[in-house]
DNA sequence: CTGTTAGCGCTTTCAA
DNA sequence: TTGAAAGCGCTAACAG
């Protein structure tokens, strides 16, 4: 294996002139600079990233925490969209990633689980799925021992940054589409599963648009749950003009409800993730980007491991009309 | 941070006699062994894993390499059962896990890959969904220079093993049991995507079963989409008395064909995954715990590490009956 | 701007 | 059976 030394040696230099190079420090000469590049392709050498965490109390590496929600399985599919956008860009910054999830840490006290991750080497962490419940991992987040990116959850100190994208404006834009191009007045709107923030900020979107536009609304608990959906879309869609669910998995039970009753409501959902039940209807979602969410928080929290401050970072999303039957196959 | 030397100073022994408790060596006295450990538990202790990976070219970390088929998104369920039943089993056997996926390695090297997992000081891998395709992953699997446990693919050397449930033999029990029951004669099958192991081991046991039990087989490639196997459902399920499909989601599909044209045929599927489907119909299929599959992968993972040689694990499957009613919500 | 040097926390000879 | 000491590859003062 071709370590640093080889690097030094065959260009002439020091060690630490090596690693000054590589890691961007600014007092080193154009010349020395490219002499070690040139070296370091020439060696075709990749720095060892354990060595540099174990050297380095400073850059560490950084641990992906995430709650896999037994109950919503479709979301597999967003939770492998965001390992795997947050490992990529963790690639490219030569960041040190080690995936966690939630269910480690069940029933382990604060001081353990900090343990564990200091003896992982682990100075910053992005957290996925956090609910209020969560009580131990709010406190890791608080005790500020480390850095922390929290994924769609608004907590934010000097040491946390927290990203998504707004729900409650994408909300009430993916609702009010719907609701203009139809016509709407009555809506029923199916929420999230209870004490996420995720949940709670969608709700306030779809407070304010039923304010501002003068509209009626029955609100129903549908828990992420496309069965569910279906079940309170059987029971009330028939009242309602409209059907606006919090996730795409339970816009894809409501619809099927509706289906089953031979009636049209127009159904707009959340995520745009690709699905494979196939309706063979439209829907407007919201088109959120995981991967890309993923390293956006990625990116956060390196700027945070240099000493930057936490702070709230929203990515773009996008409305997109989706035709279920078109994505499949 | 309590290190191994807070724990020696502690016990009153050496550095180097603290590492040989931690890692089992065996010429230590009980004595001084009870000394340590009461040590280590007095003060918490957790050995740290950076640098142990750092010291030791030996024990090294092991990295999980997983394919996500971006065709057969429900498998990401699957993909995350095996991720977090690796990092468990991983967590258990005090290894150091990174994961990877094969679409970080697209268009690049042997050697680049080979230099890459060493710079992570890598020593084990595990991989998932290798298909024949990845003629690169598999020159990393023969070039030796890792220890390897490939999941579902037969491929067995001195430093690598395979593990995964026999599948020519689930997929005959789970038809067989699904032909006798109903008395069939003449089988539809829709096999998974062409050119993966599983898929022709599946084959496999079909073609057994049929010349044992002289029965008629149709056989066309669903390609793991529930879309296509529903249109193949469509198109040949009348003519045959049974649909045996090589995955849940195929057997999804097709259950759904046969609801749309208002007939009876028994299915049977493959995997015991949780769907968020609901048919409202029972199916037979093999039950599979993927997490318990990747465990057992870590487990002999380990055992190469140790000079174990390469070799062939089966871990255990059941059949199952499974109403998909019950099992959502 | 560059090089020397002392660790990071642990493993592993090698002597005692 | 134990301990002293030499690294693993890299970073980060500090001195030059």
């Amino acid at each position: 294996m071709v370590s640093i030394k080889d690097v030094a040696r065959h260009a002439g230099v020091a060690i630490s002139t090596v690693s000054k190079v590589l890691n961007h420090y600014p007092n080193v000469s154009e010349e020395t600079k490219e002499r070690v590049n040139k070296s370091v392709e020439e060696l075709n050498f990749l720095p060892n990233s354990v060595a540099a965490a174990l050297s380095s109390k400073q850059a560490g590496r950084v641990a992906l925490l995430v709650n896999l929600s037994k109950k919503t399985q479709v979301v597999g599919e967003i939770d492998l969209q965001y390992i795997q956008g947050a490992i990529h860009k963790a690639m490219e910054l030569n960041l040190d990633v080690i995936t966690l999830f939630f269910s480690m840490f069940q029933n382990r006290t604060l001081e353990e689980i900090t343990r564990y991750l200091k003896s992982q080497s682990i100075t910053g962490i992005i957290i996925y799925g956090l609910t209020k419940e969560d009580v131990v991992l709010h406190e890791l987040v608080e005790s500020k021992q480390f850095k922390c990116v929290v994924i769609d959850a608004p907590i934010v100190n000097e040491d946390t940054s927290c990203v998504g994208i707004d729900n409650q404006r994408a909300q009430y834009d993916v609702a009010r589409k719907t609701i203009e191009e139809n016509n709407c007045r009555q809506v029923l709107y199916i929420t999230g599963k209870k004490n996420g923030y995720v949940t709670d900020a969608r709700l306030l979107g779809m407070e304010q648009l039923t304010k501002e536009l003068g509209l009626k609304m029955q609100v129903c608990d549908g828990k992420f749950s496309e069965l569910c959906a279906r079940n309170i879309t059987l029971k009330y869609g028939k009242d309602n003009d409209v059907v606006v669910c919090a996730s795409d998995l339970m816009a894809i039970g409501a619809m099927k409800a509706l289906i089953e009753m031979d009636i049209f409501r127009p159904v707009c959902g959340f995520d745009g993730i690709i699905l494979m039940g196939y309706v063979g209807k439209q829907m407007n979602t919201v088109r959120q980007n995981f991967a890309e969410i993923s390293s956006a928080a990625m990116e956060e929290l390196q700027r945070l491991m240099n000493e930057g401050e936490g702070r709230i970072v929203e990515t773009a999303y996008n409305l997109a009309r989706m035709k279920y039957m078109d994505i499949i196959c």
